[in-house]
RNA sequence: GGUGGCGUGGCCGAGAGGCGAGGCAGCGGCCUGCAAAGCCGUCCACACGGGUUCGAAUCCCGUCGCCACCUCCA
């Protein structure tokens, strides 16, 4: 089986080889960390956590680079007197930490900062100087420019022509050849504080906003690598200015570029100047980490999200199917020899579906008929089929990072005294309740699930024996 | 002006010339003391107007509507 990926250079669906057969490296844009993680942000992380899960259980090695910006014009704005740059920086990337950990992505393989790359940064800038692509500022800013008629494909990646496009409104001319050009290097102004000031063979300052991923996906991945990914609003200028300076400075770069869609927010764009955003911590607390992680992951990566009331309660339910299904399964089968008799491997259906340029919906579609399929094997009574159900379900949950039983989303589950001591109390009142429905006294049987109902505690009569759940978790 | 995308059933959301993806909600049934869970059935959709074709949601032409990017952005 062979993945195929929507490569946005090229607009076309790709068959993915590697440079080196068996392994990728994957560069993703990560956050500039001046504000608090939203919801755009993790659907972003997201699907190159997907992406990567799939890579891998395809047998390939991954190497995942996603970098911090933690120097840019917007973060030495949102820093204060009370709280310098760096330090808000840091406590930015901390909430963004915490919030990719809670939605179950995984760490990338490693997370480099922008300002520890300055050196190499500095080493790009060098070349394209040399090469007449780069240029130092006319004024006396110390500002280093991209030479964009200097690049004659600069606009490939879009697909524009420089004299096409808008003149920038809010560009400061200051020093450009054109205004189209952009900033390599920033000199430093007066004002700005020590601690964001680096010296440079061109004067002290700081990186221009596109060249530090070319510089850490070059410092970590080497002068070529496999995929380069990042939302689609990267595209232009971020991306097309790193493909430009990197390409000009006569490295290979990325084989493949991948976007994935943004999030609207009832049906408008979601932005910081809109003001509009969910938050991840509103995100978080409105639903189970695992359905909120469904509820952004479920739609084809490329495809715009409108997020909307309502599409936690449908991730809800769906994962309610599929846990319940697993825990019916696993009642079904402990004990007897079928348990754990089938090795996990995914349907071919499925792979199929995340072979085609990752799509999740289909591999869904695959995900939830399988799920019916062991569900009638329960109900025929047929162990052999439904283990095998059983089996398929957790190595798909586990490729979508949605695998209910999986360590990461059973923090909630019954380890502690607390659960313990619960689950004693419960099981009383269903002994009660089996003694009262033995008698024919359903009056006291309905009371005691109407009491258990009313502090969310769902009751089921199986063929087995009375089983209980709180709302959706185990 | 340039570049790209979208319009699918009550809702979400795939598909891309001929078998109604899937989920959620609803309705009917099976199961159940009644439920819950599960299963079965049902609800036969593709913005509009033309055209090509034996056959179009899918291709072509046109129209309408919506959105994104064109130097803040995941």
């Amino acid at each position: 089986m062979t993945l195929r990926l929507h490569d946005s250079r090229t607009a076309t669906l790709r068959e993915f080889v590697p440079l080196v057969s068996g392994r990728v490296g994957m560069y993703v844009c990560g956050p500039t960390v001046q504000s608090s993680p939203h919801i755009g942000h993790l659907r972003s992380a997201l699907v190159y956590d997907i992406l990567r899960r799939w890579m891998s259980a395809s047998g390939l090695s991954v190497t995942l680079v996603r970098n911090v910006t933690d120097i840019d014009d917007k973060v030495l704005q949102n820093a204060s007197d009370a709280e310098e740059w760096w330090a808000l920086a840091y406590r930015m990337e901390r909430e963004f930490t915490a919030a990719y950990d809670a939605l179950g992505i995984l760490p990338p393989t490693y997370e480099p900062r922008a300002t520890a790359s300055i050196p190499q940064m500095h080493e790009i800038i060098a070349l394209l100087v040399e090469r007449g692509h780069a240029y130092p500022a006319t004024d006396s800013s110390g500002d280093v420019y991209f030479d964009v008629r200097s690049w004659s494909s600069y606009g490939e990646l879009t697909r524009q022509r420089v004299d096409a496009m808008e003149a920038a409104t809010d560009a400061d001319p200051r020093g450009k050849r054109d205004p189209h050009d952009f900033a390599l290097w920033k000199g430093a102004k007066d004002g700005e504080p020590a601690s964001a000031i680096w010296e440079s063979p061109w004067g002290a300052g700081r990186p221009g906003w596109h060249i530090e991923c070319s510089a850490m996906s070059r410092r970590y991945l080497g002068d070529r690598f496999d995929i380069h990914g990042g939302g689609l609003d990267l595209r232009f200028p971020h991306h097309e200015n790193e493909l430009a300076q990197s390409s000009a400075a006569g490295l290979d770069f990325a084989s493949y570029w991948v976007h994935n869609g943004l999030v609207n927010v009832g049906g408008q764009k979601m932005s910081k100047s809109l003001g509009n955003s969910v938050f991840a911590a509103d995100l978080l607390e409105s639903a189970r980490p695992i359905a909120v992680r469904y509820a952004l992951g479920s739609a084809h990566y490329r495809s715009t999200i409108d997020f909307h009331d309502g599409a936690l309660a449908e991730a809800e339910a769906a994962i309610d199917r599929i846990e319940s299904f697993l825990d019916r399964a696993e009642r079904r089968l402990v004990g007897t020899r079928f348990a754990g008799s089938v090795l996990p491997v995914v349907p071919s259906a499925f792979a199929e579906a995340l072979d085609d340029d990752l799509a999740v919906p289909q591999a869904l579609a695959v995900l939830h008929d399988t799920i019916r399929a062991g569900n009638q094997a329960m109900d025929a009574d047929d162990p052999d089929a439904v283990a095998t159900a059983e089996a398929q379900v957790r190595a798909m949950t586990e490729v979508l990072g949605i695998d209910p039983l999986s360590a990461e989303w059973r923090t909630a589950g019954g380890r502690d005294a607390t659960a313990a001591a619960l689950d004693a109390l419960v099981l009383r009142l269903v002994e009660e309740r089996r003694v009262a429905r033995s008698n024919k006294d359903f009056a006291t049987s309905d009371r005691i699930r109407n009491d258990l109902s009313a502090v969310g505690i769902t009751i089921e009569d199986t063929p087995s024996g009375t089983h209980w759940s709180i709302d959706g978790s185990r």
